[in-house]
DNA sequence: ATGTCTTTGTGAACGCGTGCACAAAGATGG
DNA sequence: CCATCTTTGTGCACGCGTTCACAAAGACAT
């Protein structure tokens, strides 16, 4: 799920297709795994399983990084850690800063995954000015008044937006004028960005709303083809107005105002 | 992003392409906004922007839903929310539980666009015996010994897993087992399950990874072709033992074990 | 009623991602 | 040193998704 903008279509970075960049933290949680229990090796077949793919797509995805494997043994599993670690940027230290210390927030904050995985905590913004100082997850609060600085400062190339929607853009803004070049972004907006800027999004509205979908579907089939089984798209037209231009029926605020994961 | 599992290669949901689908909330929350402003009617171009896509591919998207939109004038707003959310079941009441009230838990508990998107968290569920009976978000947490019954009695086919990763699987079994049949999984780990299930990840930690590895070469990009510009997978070799098979290492738990989002 | 202008809906081409199936490579045993 | 067996690495084909470009459809003015 992916880039709210910023696509890269066929940019494919360094000739690693996107998909596989997108695997690759999941072969190096299974590895990191099959390292703690001290296996030394691992095939192609184990380790897709581990992963839940398929073992072809994870030889070919490997094959993108180079021909580390052995034939007829496997992979050396340290060895595939530190490639696949390399690969990612994980070697290095990568500082983040999160904005919006709401309950989304604090949960982020205090996440210890990051610190594992070369992610670094440098500073935890809020606009409150009531927030500032009081420490969440052994981090104090600072205010955004002093956003260029902190980024500055501490050289942040990371920001994490965990804001309401309506200031993330502005958040946005500001981040990447500060020098930051990846957003990950949890406000529900679509955030626009400079070239040059990469922007994940992480919206717990949408996977849900592509659950009931598939469970939509999944009970009207079973229910015997409740519907029209061929026509694409049969409209059934009860109960709805065929062409309202109604009034501005001015459904309440109905969310899009706070980011996945936060109380009003 | 994307199932754990159960992949559906090409099973198209009645027609829907999977892509399609998942673009689907993205229209929808746009167009909600343009109905809380009053706009009777929006272009495909215009309403493309407002999504962050291309508006070839909006209207390909639209039209796996049938013809709404008059030539020459545009969609009508109304007409086409009542559309998408009847297309993603959005116009039914789904009740959803979530499994495991940690600081995610919480956080997700408290989220307002559940209501209004036709979610309704039916119940809280965790493990701790401590907790059962601390209402959360002004809902009361039930023990987990609980979870079939909850299950059953509200009908519940949604379930949302905020567990750490070591007891996910076991959480996805009952919860299977009790009738649930989409998952949303924010526990760092490969969940299996029966054909029929959909299941669909939520990893902050993976997110952050394909974050670096793009920042990472742009720095690199930057830095003038720091390495070899054509030969695919150059191999600095340096610092790094070629073929470790050292002994048993043991990097010290390095995450993995508690959801992306939660304090350890 | 007719012409013009806007915007949709879609046919067609292209590119990426996936999975099959197999040849090459190397380990292992005799 | 050779035969066999395992497992990687990849050529190839296929299907989905994206995008272009345009004809058809309807609004609107005259």
């Amino acid at each position: 799920m992916a880039t709210g903008r910023t696509h890269r279509p066929a940019t494919r970075s360094r000739g690693i297709p996107e998909a596989t960049v997108a695997r690759l933290p999941l072969y190096l949680r299974a590895l990191t795994a099959l390292s703690e229990r001290s296996v030394p090796t691992v095939s192609s077949e184990e380790l897709a399983a581990a992963a839940g793919v398929n073992s072809a797509k994870l030889r070919k995805d490997f094959s993108y990084l180079g021909s580390y494997g052995t034939r007829g043994v496997g992979y050396d599993v340290e060895y595939l850690v530190y490639q696949i670690s390399r690969e990612l940027g994980l070697t290095q230290d990568w500082p983040v800063v999160i904005v919006g210390i709401g309950n989304l927030g604090a949960a982020l904050a205090g996440y210890g995954g990051f610190a594992s995985r070369g992610f670094r905590v440098a500073a935890l913004i809020d606009a409150d000015p009531a927030m500032a100082g009081k420490p969440v997850a052994g981090i104090p609060v600072q205010h955004s008044d002093d956003l260029e600085k902190i980024i500055h400062d501490d050289g942040v190339s990371i920001g994490v937006i965990a804001t309401p929607a309506g200031v993330a853009q502005q958040v946005c803004d500001r981040l990447v004028a500060a020098g930051v070049t990846s957003i990950l972004n949890f406000a529900p907006t679509v955030l626009s960005v400079p070239d040059g800027v990469d922007v994940r999004k992480v919206d717990l509205s949408i996977e849900l709303q592509i659950l009931a979908f598939h469970e939509q579907r999944k009970a009207g089939e079973e229910a015997g083809g409740e519907n029209a089984p061929e026509t694409g798209a049969e409209t059934p037209a009860a109960a709805m107005p065929p062409a309202p231009r109604s009034t501005g029926s001015g459904r309440k605020g109905p969310d899009g105002d706070v980011p996945a994961v936060m109380p009003a």
